[in-house]
DNA sequence: GGAAAACTGTACTCGCGGTACGGATTGTTG
DNA sequence: CAACAATCCGTACCGCGAGTACAGTTTTCC
């Protein structure tokens, strides 16, 4: 790694913390630059402007939870073959790191970028929504692998079960900040993963 | 209504609509003052800063949301004596005043909010706090209702339910916004509906 | 009609995003 | 070692938007 690079690190990671926790244009590159260690220029010959930065940051965002994603649900099909159980062991892995997390959820980017979409170029719209379906298509490949050994109850669509994840994951976010109660996520987590339960492993309803 | 409050609510109702679809951060006071037809000074003279106008637009916001939300449940008890069937009936009403917005829900000022914490002061953060919570209650107490009669099956706490239709409605917006999808948020609330279903209907679950 | 409320107009400060550009280090490579 | 590029600094500047100050004007309402 060059030493541009190890720059460029820094101050994505300095840009992230303060864009979760105060929004994107409530940061001033300024004060990034300040906490990196850098000036003005230092940081413009590394971005060109605001809208790099947010492109820059949403890929590491994005690259950051992929690979937690594999290793959780890799470990949940390691401890069980079935893969019903499988998932739902991931599900409380899930919680259980969103409950280590020191000072909570830092927030998720791509909910901080939704709400300032107008900010931003179309690259980094189009990466935040293809994020997302990747995630979802994940979810959906897991729900089928699920409901081809447990026939689901009622008529519950898949994807819109999929969905529901990242739904409930941004939701419980917004709610343990709002309340500035950290263990809501967890709890929420819990709870999405005993509606999976009932839909799969219960007896079938009328 | 004295002629300053009406411009009041114009300035408000210009205001909501901007930072839903732009955030907070980017909504220009000029821009709305433009919009609303009014000089800068004219604004100043009803709102002390930025602050005072997110106040404001939190008070309305709430108000509003507590009254769609008063007729839609009083609406299901209406409907059904039985408090689980009431509760139903108003999740589908619910999803169907979601899926009638023209052009998709426009945003939960709450987690615009939320995602911009460091902006707003004090008394700002305790109303978002205090209306989720308001909410989360009234849900919570449509639960224990439907409990009383309905043995809730495995061991669902009935507060992580109530919380869970939060992080529905608001995770379902934030995926509904990022696809540029707006019948995604009738479909989670939808399922949320089979979950309770599932829940408090089903035969009990070893 | 007169006081208070609801504005307008002008002129200013300050911080921030962004540009421009010249120069100084630092690493890298032949 | 020399030369070259990558990396970064300093400075000076522009434009925009938030917010202030304050005097003057119109509207509303009793």
């Amino acid at each position: 790694m060059g030493k541009g690079e190890a720059t460029r690190e820094r101050i994505l990671e300095v840009a992230e913390a303060a864009v979760l926790a105060k929004g994107f244009g409530a940061t001033s590159i300024e004060e990034v630059i300040a906490e990196a260690g850098l000036t003005k220029s230092g940081f413009f010959y590394h971005f060109r402007d605001k809208n790099a930065l947010a492109r820059e940051m949403l890929r590491r965002y994005v690259d950051t939870n992929d690979r937690l994603f594999d290793d959780i649900f890799a470990r949940g099909r390691q401890l069980s073959d079935d893969p019903l159980q499988a998932f739902l062991i991931s599900l409380k892995l899930l919680a259980e790191v969103m409950a280590d997390l020191p000072n909570g959820h830092p927030g998720c980017l791509i909910a901080s970028i939704c709400y300032q979409e107008r900010l931003f170029d179309r690259e980094v719209r189009d990466l935040t929504a293809q994020s997302v379906r990747d995630w979802n298509a994940r979810f959906r490949g897991i729900f089928d692998g699920i409901a081809a050994v447990y026939p689901p109850k009622e008529a519950v669509d898949l994807d819109d079960l999929a969905d529901m994840l990242s739904c409930i994951v941004d939701g419980a976010i917004i709610l343990s900040k709002t309340l500035n109660d950290p263990r809501r996520l967890e709890r929420q987590i819990l709870i999405f993963r005993s509606c999976v339960k009932l839909m799969f492993s219960g007896p079938t309803l009328s």
